[in-house]
DNA sequence: ACTGAGCGA
């Protein structure tokens, strides 16, 4: 078993947390499918996983009656699950115990008992969140550390393309008092030597209402028409509250930029007006109307709106974004593209510069297959273009560039 | 830094 080394963070009176909690793995009152189920769902399949390479995993573990690939009607293409059928529960218990996260084709199945009835999976219900995780804990590491408390309907750890861990994980219950248990028990324990976060699943939208839910007085309101005035603002907010002052914002010339601010005297008529008036339309504008941020605030949002963008296109482009230098001034976006374009579709392209539009010597090409970039970067790397030779490499993560760099205790030129 | 998707014959 791949059990993880618990430890209490901090002196807990006479238990030594986890391993306590054996009580509430019990199954009390458990939904009875749990135990006698023989029918077996297999998701997050890779692509070509068949028929035939299930059959001969999972029979070794005994009689399968049947086992089928989802495919879709017309394409044929795999829906990425399965189901595997035996004649025994008992098989079909010791299948999904050992066969659970097996990869197959470089990617590790995930086991679950087939049910056809969706209301438990959409509930979200008994869903908890783990973060803070240590690297090497994996998704059979993750479910025998959990299923101490209850059962377990599904469990996964996050992963980046490669398969590496994100450091945060998500395991289902069948029931809402085994993921209490497990939150109470292990928020905070050590999970190998990191503190782990425990807590209830909460989707990402909910999380940001509860963030908005802190009282504002001022209200940002922007897409106004370029001839909507502080006046009509005071008289289209003033019906949710007092209002202390308005204002839109103007050019030097008096020119409007289209957006302004309401501050009312009680918080909750601000809030009122934001529900009210958001989304609707005024000269036929669609007004949004929101919680005015501290520019403090709304600077930190874009620089993380700004990193997650970065993080996803790199995430993108691996191994198929090439990272150039040592370009000439004279060549631009277009010359780049003509420069790359016979080694195969250029799906991206750019030379990076400097404010004042000056080329900074380095740019990005990214093709639409791992080969094409390749056979690009063969050909390409040490290439005079204009006089001077092209330096070629596959673009890197940023955090892998830096712990290169670390690591060779070399120091980034720019 | 970081909060999912998933059920047929």
């Amino acid at each position: 078993m791949a059990q993880v080394q618990v430890q209490p963070q901090a002196q807990m009176s006479g238990s030594n947390g986890a391993a306590s909690g054996t009580a509430a793995a019990a199954p009390s009152g458990g939904p009875a499918v749990q135990f006698q189920s023989t029918s077996l769902y297999v998701g997050d399949l890779e692509e070509t996983v068949n028929d035939s390479q299930l059959y001969e995993m999972f029979s070794q573990l005994g009689q399968v009656v049947s086992v089928r690939v989802c495919r879709d009607i017309t394409t044929r293409r795999s829906l990425g699950y399965a189901y595997v059928n035996y004649s025994n529960p008992i098989d079909a218990v010791r299948a999904l115990d050992v066969l659970n996260f097996t990869p197959l084709n470089g990617k590790p199945i995930r086991i679950m008992y087939s049910n056809r009835d969706p209301s438990i999976r959409k509930s979200g219900a008994a869903n908890i969140f783990i973060k803070n995780l240590d690297k090497t804990i994996d998704n059979k590491a993750l479910y025998d550390t959990f299923s101490v408390f209850g059962n377990i309907l599904s469990c996964k750890i996050a992963t980046d393309p490669s398969g590496q861990s994100k450091g945060y994980g998500f395991v289902q219950f069948d029931q809402e008092e085994a993921a209490q248990n497990a939150i109470s028990k292990l928020n905070g324990m050590l999970l190998n030597d990191k503190q782990v976060f425990v807590g209830p699943f909460v989707r990402k939208q909910e999380r940001e209402n509860a963030v908005n839910k802190a009282k504002f007085n001022n209200v940002f309101v922007k897409n106004l028409s370029e001839s909507t005035t502080e006046e009509d603002l005071k008289i289209i907010f003033g019906e949710f509250g007092n209002i202390t002052s308005s204002v839109v914002m103007r050019e030097g010339d008096g020119k409007s930029k289209c957006f302004g601010f309401v501050n009312f005297e009680n918080a909750d008529d601000a809030a009122q007006a934001v529900e009210g008036l958001n989304g609707k339309k005024f000269d036929d504008k669609e007004w949004y109307v929101g919680k005015a941020q501290k520019k403090s605030e709304r600077e930190l949002e874009l620089k993380a709106k700004f990193e997650q963008n970065m993080k996803e296109a790199v995430d993108k482009y691996q191994g198929l974004n090439l990272y150039l230098k040592n370009l000439d001034d004279s060549i631009d976006d277009e010359k780049l593209k003509e420069l790359f374009s016979e080694y195969g579709m250029i799906t991206s392209c750019k030379v990076m510069k400097d404010p004042n539009g000056v080329s900074r010597g380095s740019g990005f090409v990214a093709f639409s297959t791992p080969e094409e970039a390749n056979r690009a970067l063969l050909e390409m790397n040490g290439k005079m273009v204009a006089n001077k030779p092209l330096f070629v490499a596959l673009a890197q993560r940023k955090e892998d560039r830096r712990a290169r760099l670390q690591a060779r205790d070399v120091h980034p030129f720019n």
